[in-house]
DNA sequence: TTTT
DNA sequence: TTTT
């Protein structure tokens, strides 16, 4: 289409450390789910309310999932762009899904830690090297996995 | 949650005309999907790729809805800034879904006509009288629905 | 113009204290510079690289300068959004000059704490009554200021 | 800085064709500025008014320079994502200047056309291969200049 | 279902 | 200097 945005930025929280999978074709994705939340005083009733909102996201960047298996994990801090997908799957039942994640792909896609202490700057010139960090690497789920997104699905309601 | 940022920028192309529905109450809510698409070149084939996204939109503040109302239809190219929201809802067979949706409501949210044409330049300085304009009205949506989210449910699948 | 857009997103910190100012006729600003920085790996030497810049910010939503007052100081982390503007001057010699700010008004303009600790959630649902908040004041320009643009042109070099 | 972000998010027309610059190294720069504008109604007059914003881009990116180059000119609508950038530079009356422009370097940085009829779909995955396009090309100004900085600023007041 |  |  001759000229479109799609875009997502998000600060928040991680609700739990990140997940870590590896494809067989030696790419990986860091998947986590991110709070947001806005408090307003209603109108009527003059109470105070807040509402959290969770965001699915899902980060394919090579660079960036290093960034994620290094200093993201649960209660995080983070800045994030990305984009909207939705994607369709089948359940266990038989019935169709759709799930809408901020995917993190190589162009435009940032991931930006805002808790001070840990981590790099910025999640786009992310350096090559490697180098533990600390004690706070995330949920390293181990090997390749083959059913990949009916696995994730299993986890995460939506 | 001290200091989150929950924020959607799309430019896009609308697929239909948009819904608008009357809440008993009074208010009313907007309802469209707007289509963004990437296109790439493949780097192993070398083939030319490209892949759209479908949005669902929702507006509810007043004056975007009735931007919408006046300017926007399908086909039209908009910019629109909101924010992201994913609501549980029950399907006719019993069976739970999710459904995210890209939601303005009245801070921070915007909607621009891109067209050039129609339209009035900025979505948010809303002026507060009507009067038609020309011909381009939305698929309005006869009268108040009480079952308002089962219905929209049942037209889009996610 | 049909359809523009005109904003400015930052997350930074301030290089020193807000100053608020009152106008004549009742309204104020708060203006403040906020840093952002990037780090590279030189493609040449290697060598990690560090560039800072500053941004100079005016707020004139009147919710928003309650929120700058009473929680944002010297060394803060913000999330901002606002807009560009480019305002032209004469300085003491009848140099014309020309300065760039991030300005945040009513529509669309958000300033959201990121440090944690004090301050409310977000910056657009301010809630109108006052209270202290600790010790943490920004400094305050006693009373009203008639050659405003000018007297903040001497502070800031840009 | 631990978390910082500098983003700029634009949507205008070219107030004249854009200024491309090759440099000695090799690399080259397209300038160009880009309008933006508001309309409101007058809360005490009631009259409607408007104020135009215009916006100094400088694209650096290899692949960005080459979308400007083919498809932007005087009246184009652009998508643009860039960062704040101020420079401090010396008139010929060796006065001390800054001047703040968006600036589009390689990562996080886009350039989409608005306008429809020509240009490609994205400012990021940009072929590698040329190609005239049309009669649409920019104002080119021939050969390397030394004098980039001072050159650039003789033309523009800001 | 849009758009190029 | 753009655009509506």
């Amino acid at each position: 289409m001759a000229g479109s945005v799609n875009k997502v930025i998000l600060v928040g929280n991680l609700g739990r450390d990140p997940e870590i999978r590896q494809f067989p074709n030696g790419g990986s994705v860091a998947s986590f789910t991110v709070a947001t939340s806005e408090s307003w005083k209603d109108r009527n009733s003059g109470e105070r309310k807040e509402k959290t909102e969770w965001h699915r996201v899902a980060v394919f960047s090579e660079g960036l999932v290093k960034i994620v298996e290094r200093y993201v994990k649960k209660g995080s801090k983070v800045y994030i762009e990305g984009q909207l997908e939705t994607r369709k799957w089948t359940d266990n039942q038989g019935q169709e899904k759709y799930t809408t994640e901020v995917v993190l792909r190589n162009f435009g896609s940032t991931l930006t830690m805002l808790d001070g202490r840990d981590g790099p700057s910025g999640g786009r010139g992310v350096s090559e090297d490697g180098g533990s960090y600390g004690d706070s690497s995330p949920r390293q789920v181990d090997g390749p996995r083959e059913d990949f997104s009916a696995d994730l699905n299993d986890e995460i309601p939506f």
